[in-house]
RNA sequence: GACCCCGUAGCUCAACCGGAUAGAGCAUCGGAUUUCUAAUCCGACGGUUACAGGUUCGAGUCCUGUCGGGGUCGCCA
């Protein structure tokens, strides 16, 4: 149940009711209606704009319209009172008891209390992580691998069929420089020695294991074979023991996917020819000449003439490059063909997580995306901000030619699964976030992790000490929530109510990180709560010589311990329930 | 030079498809502790939402331009 969505559905039938009498003209577009919660409170619970959008297509001036929607509201279910105010917002002030039956279908659903149905089962293909399969995921990793898997879990709770896939980039140049670099490697577990790891050759440890490995398989039988024989074999081998180590690093930070792809499978089995083909056919695809950049040109520029993709006529800035001078595909053919793929599998609505680094290949994809599904599948690209890790307010330095780069197991281990998960949340994906690993560690308010944490494990806290003090009182007892009448107890109730609509307004704009501020603001009300009943006794939760009360009241508590449980497990953190 | 993201309190950031008096934390100052865990809470101070125009009943939010920070820029992914 979501109590805006519900009110939204009465404010329209009254608008509907209105437009029977021929009060108001057929065929209002009702899209930008909408029911918030007001900012302030003196407005009381809800508030509507209904009649400020529609004053115009019906002629008639806001306040007077918003009268007349006010006046069929008042006898509307469940409303206290609905005023006019300002230019002509409509105010609902709803009766206590609707509060209450909210806190019950809380407590009735349980985990399930915020789930929606606005995806209608359609499916939807969320991308993320995609790192090139070279080595072990580091911090670079971390923010866009959380961002998708929790905004997969968001629009799992919505209805959605959620699909989440991992591209493997494994036919292109860097992988052919990781097979050279695992052949180095191999050489080296042969006893032969390789001295530095040349300029532009992967110069991490993790290679030592697979060169070992390549060693025991092989023997000496491509030390001193040409690479042209060596390097497909090596390249398949190491991709495998890379993804094998990916694999291992995303189950370490709770991620899993239910599809991978190989950019290489695609390519051999005709894929890309079959959609450029399909671009071609219609005209799409030509060769040409690119004009140069303008303003700083290359120093090694050259006109030069190449198979072009025609993605202005979709709104970007040049057309694009398809093939490398060798003739092999460039990444952006093969990443044509693969949301193809996705959107042929099912999904018309895509979603790709990226790294800021990648921005300005959006507008080419989305070209292409729409270009080959002919309009019927639209991609939606995310993208990450970098994560700058700090220590005591203090940058890093991190540089990955050294090898001093932080995994993302280092991370893990260091601060933890949940930590790291949520820390990730605390900032929109389009603004850099700080990753101060003193501060993250802290159990202070300034930590959100910790005060979140610390507000669950508070809940169950008060469950505990209720035990001792009613022994008799159960989770299952069947609590008088009329016995809730405090202001700060109905208001907290009302913050619980928003949990549905921050879920989906989080999910539709595919921002997750709104769960992340929903949660601080719901445990500060809880702390602050507490607080009260240990200045004036009367607002405890466990009041000892008033069961019925102290058995409302740990409903309450309930209903706090469910919403944050929910939010931290879509933001996959397992709550706690104990600090100590 | 072009394109993308960002610019909000001293600092770090929110602001729900455009809504009413722009909100939190930190910092500063002042309070609350015989505890259902003070690892917390309450209050005060703090703003020309970078700047200039525009759209409209209404703009931090949308459009145009300027300035500043970051990212990217023909066969890397």
């Amino acid at each position: 149940m979501n109590i805006f969505s519900q009110y939204r559905d009465e404010i329209i039938a009254a608008v509907n009711g209105l437009v029977a009498q021929s009060a108001l003209p057929a065929g209002l577009d009702l899209s930008r209606v909408a029911v918030d919660p007001p900012r302030d409170p003196s407005h009381g619970d809800l508030s509507s704009n209904a009649a400020m959008v529609l004053a115009k297509p019906a002629g008639m001036r806001p306040r007077d319209l918003a009268a007349l929607i006010a006046a069929r509201l008042e006898s509307a279910n469940g409303v206290a009172a609905a005023e006019i105010a300002g230019p002509g917002f409509i105010n609902l002030r709803l009766d206590a008891a609707v509060w209450r039956r909210c806190l019950g279908d809380i407590l009735a659903k349980g985990a399930a209390y915020g789930d929606s149905r606005v995806g209608n089962g359609k499916q939807i293909n969320v991308e993320f992580v995609s790192a090139n399969p070279t080595g072990p995921l580091h911090v670079g990793h971390a923010r866009g691998a959380v961002f998708g898997d929790v905004l997969a879990a968001l629009l799992d709770k919505s209805g959605y069929r959620v699909v989440r896939e991992y591209y493997i980039n494994d036919a292109g140049e860097q992988v052919d420089v990781l097979a050279r670099s695992a052949y180095l490697r191999y050489r080296e577990a042969l006893g032969h020695a390789i001295g530095e790891i040349p300029n532009g050759l992967y110069p991490g440890d993790y290679l030592r294991p697979v060169g070992k490995a390549l060693a025991a398989k092989f023997g000496d039988r491509w030390l001193d074979a040409p690479q042209s024989e060596w390097l497909p074999v090596l390249r398949a081998f190491t991709i495998d023991a890379m993804m094998d180590l990916i694999r291992a690093d995303l189950a370490a930070f709770g991620i899993h996917h239910d599809v991978f792809i190989s950019e290489r499978s695609l390519v051999e089995d005709g894929r890309v020819d079959a959609a450029l083909e399909m671009l071609a056919a219609r005209d799409l695809i030509y060769r040409g000449t690119l004009a140069p950049p303008k303003g700083k040109r290359p120093d090694d520029w050259e006109p030069r003439e190449q198979t072009l993709f025609r993605a202005t006529a979709f709104g970007d800035e040049v057309d694009r490059p398809l093939q490398k001078s060798d003739g092999s595909w460039t990444y952006f053919a093969s990443d044509i063909a693969y949301h193809l793929d996705k959107y042929q599998r099912g999904s018309v609505k895509l979603i790709d997580v990226w790294g800021a680094d990648h921005g300005g290949y959006i507008q080419r994809l989305k070209a292409a995306t729409e270009a080959v599904t002919e309009g019927k599948a639209a991609l939606d690209v995310k993208i990450c901000q970098i994560v700058r890790l700090m220590d005591k307010g203090e940058p890093i330095k991190m540089s990955k030619r050294a090898g001093n780069f932080v995994t993302l197991r280092e991370l893990i281990d260091e601060v933890g699964l949940g930590v790291v998960r949520f820390i990730m949340l605390t900032r929109s994906n389009d603004a850099p976030l700080d990753f101060d690993f003193t501060k993250v560690a802290e159990q202070s308010r300034d930590n959100p992790v910790f005060y979140v944490q610390y507000a669950h494990a508070r809940c169950h806290s008060v469950a505990r000490m209720a035990a001792d003090a009613f022994p008799e009182i159960t989770n299952g007892d069947a609590a008088d929530l009329d016995l809730l009448r405090d202001p700060a107890e109905v208001s907290l109730i009302k913050l619980l109510a928003q949990y549905p609509r921050v879920i989906e307004a989080a999910a539709k704009s595919h921002e997750p990180h709104r769960i992340a501020y929903y949660l601080y603001d719901l445990a500060a009300a809880f702390h602050g709560l507490w607080t009260k009943g240990r200045e004036h006794a009367g607002l405890r939760f466990i009041v000892d010589d008033n069961r019925p009360l102290t058995a409302s009241r740990l409903a309450l508590v309930r209903g706090v311990r469910i919403v944050i449980a929910s939010g931290l497990n879509l933001m996959g953190v397992v709550p706690v329930e104990e600090l100590r």
